[in-house]
DNA sequence: AATGAATGAGCGTTCATTCAT
DNA sequence: GATGAATGAACGCTCATTCAT
């Protein structure tokens, strides 16, 4: 059908099953899962659907192949973290690090940002909530007060907002990016402070 | 929700069209708006589905006729706003109020934060993304530092947080809606006493 | 819906009967039989479709009731050709009858023309086929030559392609069927002056 | 007509697009394109609704396709006309031919004259009204009377008339094709002779 | 003379998935 | 490393029709 130029069908040496991940990542952030049908990946690939379960046994498999793939980093993260003393320097490392994870697949995150109802059904709903629940344990100090602990969970959603929702917010993502960083940052610190004192 | 004391067929005495949207509500909220079907919907009321297509003209009427009937309270709360003037007073009053107001219509606003991808193609997405530029306009020092504009916003966003992700801390659900609320109001006030400062 | 200037829903003394069935007569002949619906003709009227009912058994109803109406000229007509002499005059005058009843209820014939695969599935079809074999034996001598057979039977339907399908042709409707008129009349002459020749 | 010799699947090779057509066709002619549905016709093959769907996009594009199929001579028929002197042969020449190409297609062809309202809101309703225009600008002289216009066109309409609805007249049906032919030949002979003889 | 509320059947269409080749 | 051909299940939606009021 669409045919290129010199007739190749384009570099296909062995990275369909990669192609096929960019595209549906592409497509699953633009218009979420369930609106995004194996068809209309196929034919931006000039693939058949066909081809796409040589690939991958499943839809679902498709969007957990590409969890596993990038969200290495942020399960790194957590495993750096819990060895850490839980200090402030650490927990703000924590939320430096988790910034740059959630930029660099950011089209990944903001899926999961937007179709949380559909994760929550997918294999993948699972495994996030326990990674959020690991960085919880890490930034949150238990015997802090509950407002305490709302500011911390709350500094890790604001990199969530600087990403995906801010976007009508003047200004270049980096900067914002950054600006959501330090309000996380400053968020962090007061909870920590709070606590220390407290006690 | 609904409640039949015997097994007849309940009155059925022209609230037919309020018991949809009840049922409706739960379940796009509970498995989001593409799983839900219409034959589900009809299934749990015991009527057919071409009933829906009675007091409703399309699925999607369903959800825009919920939006406009519980998000009212929040149109109000913006006009109200910005007849105020910008003080603190009027920004941590906007918190307050929009804090009630989620929490009053939860299973709404649960649900458009789970289906943000979905909601952006609906109608209602339009809607709702001015609905919140607005409260931006109010809650936000257009001539503050972009930390501060970006700490503001994430105040709101807290507040979202409260309702829908903290699930999973421990506490009773008003404790942790306050607690949000507390939150939400200190980062208002630590943004409106920069700008201050700045001046 | 509508709601007419003066608050009252216009004349509804007892003509609901004939405005169902000038409206549902007028969409059959636009849209044709299958692709109007009832709700779309009670719409028009601004009434319910129940109300519909209370006029007419069926949808088929409607329409077996605009044919019953409007073709009585044409049944007229059959009953008065059959009681006369076989001669050129009968036919002619035969031929200018139908035309003007055709003309008369242009709208129905048209639809009939146009909707012949459904009006064959509906009760007028075998009425409204009885009527053309009644018609055919008046004007056609069962002696005669089958082309002249054919000639006779083409000036009829010259007279429906008159009305029905020459709309591109140029010229005002009213002298095109008279032209039509004058070759249906021609084609008669010529198919009965070979019949009188051959004996 | 697609012929089993024994019960089991037949022959499925590659033929399926072919055999919805040969099935369609037939289903439209008998009752019409709105009363017949796919399920009808998956039926008929033996398969499911969803195989219609990998050979055609939608239903209309199952008559679109057969339109395209087969009226391809009547095209080439106008096309040969343009080229040719405006003489009584060529026109009659048209006439023999066109005949031939509706005997060569005819359940289409009486579809199309059984289903007028129908087809006029289909795709193929703009491109057959504007063969029949170009059917019309070889076989009419533009400045003859308006009378022999009419007679001219309805030669055309003889020939139609021939083939669907002279059924009820006794006479096997070639012999009433020919009939038609010569009624159509002879009318068009009398257009053109009249329009000389007034120069 | 009409409405409000509903039904049952069916429609065209789309989807993820399968499997022989 | 793919395709061609198909399936079964479901979907949103529309229709003519009914009936108590």
């Amino acid at each position: 059908m669409v045919g290129t130029m010199d007739g190749t069908k384009q570099q296909r040496r062995g990275n369909t099953r990669q192609r096929i991940q960019d595209v549906a990542l592409q497509l699953f952030a633009e218009q979420g899962y369930e609106k995004t049908s194996l068809r209309e990946i196929a034919e931006r690939l000039d693939v058949t659907k066909a081809a796409l379960y040589y690939h991958f046994r499943t839809k679902e498999e498709i969007i957990v192949s590409l969890f596993e793939d990038l969200t290495k980093p942020i399960e790194d993260l957590i495993e750096w973290g819990r060895e850490q003393p839980h200090t402030l320097q650490t927990k703000q490392e924590i939320v430096r690090r988790y910034s740059a994870a959630l930029t660099e697949a950011e089209p990944l995150f903001r899926f999961m940002q937007e179709n949380q109802a559909t994760v929550r059904e997918l294999r993948i709903g699972d495994t996030f909530r326990d990674r959020m629940r690991g960085l919880k344990d890490i930034i949150i100090d238990p015997e802090a007060d509950l407002v305490d602990q709302v500011r911390s969970l709350s500094a890790l959603f604001t990199l969530h907002a600087g990403l995906f929702v801010m976007q009508d917010l003047e200004g270049d993502p980096e900067r914002k990016r950054k600006a959501s960083l330090e309000v996380a940052l400053d968020m962090v610190r007061q909870a920590h402070e709070h606590a220390r004192r407290d006690r």
